[in-house]
DNA sequence: TGTCAACGTAACACGCGGTAACAGAAGCGG
DNA sequence: CCGCTTCTGTTACCGCGTGTTACGTTGACA
């Protein structure tokens, strides 16, 4: 499956960080914005799949946003507010969003919430969904959304196992961003891997190594997939998406 | 268009009559219910566009039989419970319920909800208003279901067995998500095998491998169904519904 | 240069899933 | 009633992916 992007709107830069964050540590693409015109600069861009829409925006108001791109599109949208009062709750389904979530939030609860409205979206239209699978290029090498594999720049096929293709996922969709062992073991339990809770022992780092041995050149001396000692792994590569 | 029939389905009669009375002040129609043996003689004998499925009911349990209405058909279902613990909304909103409501909830919530859900539906193209999806296509193969067969992309007709066509409409219902072995089997046995309750030892696995020796090109490396280690089965394939 | 923690990885262990072989069960024709 | 066939669940075996352990190596720092 392709990695879904979010688009996270929110005016505190601190909440926002931190909801991209946990996204992207949960296996999405989690993009901040902060108003209005950066959601259609985004929609207008790039593919979005699902927008996450604060209400309380400074002096926007998130509701009425999203009044407005629902008249216009058909992207799922969750309304996220401080008040949980039930005529609010009502003003935001009237509106049309897809969900309502009362911050503060359980992060759990989030993911759910973020999943079942992509799930009913995907569900909705084999057509749209087909559109999201995309592709990435990194250093010649091709990672094929479509069938889930992995294309070397020789045009090898490159056998991976699942987790490892996983692995590969998250790198993508966080380049030059160094991830912690922990970062990673949360984002590869939402893929779908054996799901022990915590303290996987040095899992990770076996998993790194059996990854490096397949698509490293030289696996000894780690050109894409470099370790930064004391912090965790940091995919170097040139990562661009390829639109399907 | 008409006016929307409910299906309210409660085991207690008081609230039962509450609900349905409330929602037919309201200008819906509002059916009652109390198994999913009511349930799906309503579906086959009329036009349903919402089901409010209480989670406890008595012996049946609403979580599952939203799995199994889920699996077959596209009825929006509106899970409600007194238990609004976390995980429960995640269990329902896993299962595939559009929306999950606490009890006691406000009326006006209730309505709003209602709306929410079914305005979704109607946006999410017709197909929750074809009440009998016949056919579908995957990946070149068509499964006819008119006639319950099953044609390769080379025309051939394969002969599958009633288990095996049966696994096959439950992964045509649910394609790109995994299903765990549970969630078959219990949508198996609604679809019509022998009902052993639970537990069916390494069936599912069986059944699985012997649709993939029919279906796969290279039953080895399946394509279409694939497994996720740890967690289920995927239909991998590009779905989509034939309109008969 | 010595020390120690972090990292690489070989070797092992374990459990999940594929599947061959077998066993009932149900249908069918004689 | 008896074989024969077909379908389907059970059991057992085995391969493979993945986590664990242990040990060697590297690199930072005093």
């Amino acid at each position: 499956m392709s990695i879904p992007r979010l688009l996270v709107v929110d005016d505190d830069p601190e909440m926002r960080a931190m909801m991209t964050q946990f996204l992207q540590q949960n296996g999405f693409i989690a993009l901040p914005a902060s108003s209005e015109n950066e959601i259609r600069s985004h929609l207008n861009t790039g593919r979005i799949d699902l927008i996450l829409l604060d209400v309380m925006l400074g002096d926007e108001n998130g509701v009425e946003i999203c009044a407005r791109l629902r008249a216009e599109q058909d992207v799922p949208i969750i309304l996220v507010s401080a008040l949980s009062a039930d005529h609010q709750r009502m003003a935001g389904y009237e509106v049309g969003a897809d969900d309502y979530i009362a911050k503060p939030f359980n992060p759990q609860l989030l993911l759910a919430r973020v999943r079942a409205v992509m799930q009913r979206a995907r569900r909705s239209s084999s057509l749209a969904y087909r559109r999201r699978i995309h592709s990435f290029r990194f250093d010649g090498w091709l990672y094929d959304g479509k069938r889930d594999e992995v294309h070397s720049p020789e045009g090898y096929l490159v056998a991976l196992s699942q987790r490892e293709t996983a692995l590969l996922k998250v790198l993508l969709a966080n380049p030059h961003i160094p991830l912690t062992r922990d970062e990673i073991v949360a984002a590869l339990d939402v893929t779908g891997g054996t799901d022990k809770p915590e303290a996987q022992g040095r899992a990770i780092d076996m998993l790194v190594g059996r990854l490096r041995s397949k698509i490293e050149v030289n696996p000894k001396d780690p050109q894409m997939l470099r370790t930064e000692r004391g912090v965790g792994y940091v995919f170097a590569a040139d990562v661009s998406v390829q639109e399907e």
